[in-house]
DNA sequence: ACTAACCTGTAA
DNA sequence: TTACAGGTTAGT
């Protein structure tokens, strides 16, 4: 579900709610959301800790507990936060309910892909997922530079590069689409093809439609939602995800549909090249 | 570099 | 009934 725009926000939306506070009890409805953990010890070692901090890398969220412990939450396709500031009787599919000192934090993935993983906050970036990512593409020294040196090595097409965390972290099928589209350059593309030009545009359409989707929430299409349930507004933005034999905004020739690094990858193939 | 696997729900 | 869905990974 959530690419870098949704975990964000997601992240946002939970600060304001549960920073500072302590976690007083916790239930594991259904185990392998722990991971390598005993369900039990699990909740040994959360219940008493208090939310120090929540930061986010790519498509994680990083939860800083105190006494060094941290939790690392991946929402894959269809994972939920969803803080409540009552009692809350957990839905269908609540797979970890966090009672707090006020209120509660639920857990809830349909798909069962979601993680929430407990680790030693020293031994955190030495998770495998977390270490492999590739730079934040909002940071301040994110440069078109730095994006050309990562994407110099690969010699696969732009959408299979784009999507792999390992040259860049966060982005998704969605805005992998919508800043190819940006950009006026095709998925199909031979990244090694590119012009130091190409690369430049590449950047500006990454930042600046990550950025827009933050500032509208992120895409709701069918199950996400923030910490407080409410859905994003991007999905209105979208030029081109989900598109597939629309007309293209910019020239009105119909969008075309494939699949690619075995995503549905859709693109205008006159304004894109 | 692809595909299957992990799961459930929804729509064609 | 089949295909497909904001992701990652382990296995060819």
């Amino acid at each position: 579900m959530p690419e870098l725009p949704e975990v964000e926000t997601i992240r946002r939306t939970l600060l304001e709610r549960v920073l500072g506070l302590n976690i007083i009890e916790v239930k594991v409805l259904w185990p392998p959301v722990a991971q390598n953990w005993q369900d039990r010890i699990f909740a040994e070692v959360v219940c008493g800790r208090k939310i120090e901090s929540i930061e986010r890398r790519g498509k994680y969220l990083l939860f800083t507990l105190d006494e060094g412990w941290s939790l690392v939450a991946h929402l894959r396709m269809t994972g939920r936060l969803n803080y409540y500031s009552c009692v809350q009787v957990p839905e269908r599919h609540t797979h970890l309910v966090f009672s707090l000192n006020q209120g509660e934090l639920h857990f809830s993935d349909v798909r069962k892909f979601g993680r929430i993983q407990l680790i030693p906050t020293d031994l955190r970036f030495r998770l495998a997922s977390l270490a492999k990512l590739g730079p934040e593409p909002l940071d301040a020294d994110f440069t078109a530079n730095t994006l050309g040196k990562r994407l110099a090595s690969k010699k696969t097409n732009l959408k299979t590069a784009l999507l792999d965390q390992r040259v860049l972290a966060g982005l998704g099928n969605i805005y992998v689409d919508e800043a190819l589209f940006r950009s006026g350059l095709a998925p199909e593309r031979k990244v090694c093809s590119l012009s130091a030009d190409e690369i430049g545009k590449l950047y500006g359409a990454i930042r600046e439609v990550l950025q827009a989707s933050i500032l509208a929430h992120g895409t709701s299409l069918r199950d996400y939602r923030d910490a407080n349930g409410r859905a994003g507004n991007f999905q209105d933005l979208l030029q081109v995800y989900g598109r597939g034999a629309q007309p293209c905004l910019k020239c009105g020739r119909l969008l075309e549909k494939i699949r690619l690094a075995g995503r549905t990858t859709v693109f205008c193939k006159s304004c894109q090249s």
